[in-house]
DNA sequence: TCATACCGTAACAGATCCGTCATGACCGGC
DNA sequence: GCCGGTCATGACGGATCTGTTACGGTATGA
């Protein structure tokens, strides 16, 4: 199954290893893939074509991808930017979200983590912007009032479930990764080598299928979970 | 201090004591008022003139205050009403925003009640459309992530405490009732008889004060609190 | 088929959040 | 100035929420 279509990728790495494990899964999953070995590379191709989303390395010879990216930005380039990152400490995050990435994987790296990533970032990106509200097949999760409906009786959630089901609601179809999950309803930025999110989404599961919502919360091995609707 | 502009409003009551009370109070605030006795009068006046705010009862001989509202609601018309109701249920309350009420008071109230919601009414039908955030002086309250920032420092508050200061920005300046604070943060529509929103007032104020912003929460005695930003 | 890692869930414990109460200060009216 | 009501605040206890652990089930790959 492909929920996602197919987009056109720049891959921007200077490990000829690296560079192939990453067009390969890409390939894998339906999308073109060029690739540039160099910041002054990728820029003439982004000028050239365009690019539905843009991996780019933080670490580069010569001009880093840092300075890319603050480059294309600063001309006003929105293109989304996944930024892949072997420093993993809480500054280089910051410093890369700052400097206009939409989001960023730390090396190493499944390949599906960063699969996953890169189709938020494409999704959000063209979503229309910021919505307090999230609906889908009669559910309706009021992100301002942070409530539950669905079919306009109210779903009693805790605020961790709520947050979960926001992420998955918001990838509806896609795999969410764990690592997602952690960073975005936690903030943990480490794997806590506990079973929190799989408790979590218990008592999310339970509490739907009480309220009769007809979604399912599949577990996809060795990634995450996906939300499915029921027709 | 007349923090809110001189407003027309029209008064539609049928009992000539409640009428007086009520145009005495608006005329004291500054405000001009028509009176209108039954819906009818109240419909033809409505056509003829432009009003900021509609206080309507909802008994009234003939064409019930709903009934008119309902009439307008359909016709288009936006005005902010203002619902009088002498039952004081659930059910009723639900009935009246369900008719197109943007608040309601149960008699018998307090002038001061009355106006303070009359306020709110007219300033939030006349800002731009449910903000995601309220910013003001270097405070900025994010509705979405839930999140207090001052001068971009993060200031840690509970769930209710937020609430509490939300309900209070988005009044910056005028009082907000007790009986407006109870229902819109805690969902009460009797009052306690305890001191909960003084305790979490004293609470919020506490964990501003330590952050350092500058801000105050007064009472308004028997009336409410007011937040005022020092300048 | 078996071993192993992954996933699901119940049970427990701690932290946090919240409401109540008691006490004391303050304010306003008489 | 006194009295009564209003407001402020600290302390306490309970409810809720959350994370961990343990154990059982299930899928996967050798």
């Amino acid at each position: 199954m492909d929920g996602a279509p197919a987009l056109r990728i720049l891959v921007v790495e200077d490990d000829p290893e690296l560079a192939a494990f990453i067009a390969a899964g890409l390939d894998r999953a339906g999308h073109a893939v060029v690739l540039a070995g160099s910041g002054e590379e990728a820029d003439g191709l982004a000028d050239a074509r365009d690019f539905d989303a843009v991996i780019l390395d933080r670490m580069l010879p010569g001009m880093t991808g840092l300075d890319l990216l603050r480059q294309w930005r600063g001309q006003g380039r929105r293109t989304p930017v996944l930024l892949l990152t072997a420093l993993d400490g809480i500054d280089d995050r910051v410093e890369g979200l700052d400097a206009g990435a939409d989001d960023h994987v730390g090396k190493p790296f499944a390949i599906n983590e960063l699969l996953a990533r890169l189709h938020a970032i494409v999704r959000r990106t063209q979503a229309p912007e910021a919505a307090a509200r999230i609906e889908q097949g009669g559910l309706v999760l009021d992100l301002l009032r942070r409530q539950l409906r669905y079919k306009g009786r109210l779903v009693a959630l805790q605020p961790r479930e709520m947050r979960l089901l926001e992420e998955l609601m918001r990838q509806s179809g896609e795999a969410v990764t764990r690592a997602m999950l952690l960073e975005r309803v936690w903030g943990f930025t480490f794997d806590p080598q506990t079973s929190i999110v799989e408790t979590h989404m218990s008592r999310l599961r339970t509490k739907l299928a009480d309220s009769g919502v007809p979604v399912a919360i599949e577990a996809v091995r060795n990634v995450g979970y996906r939300l499915v609707l029921h027709e």
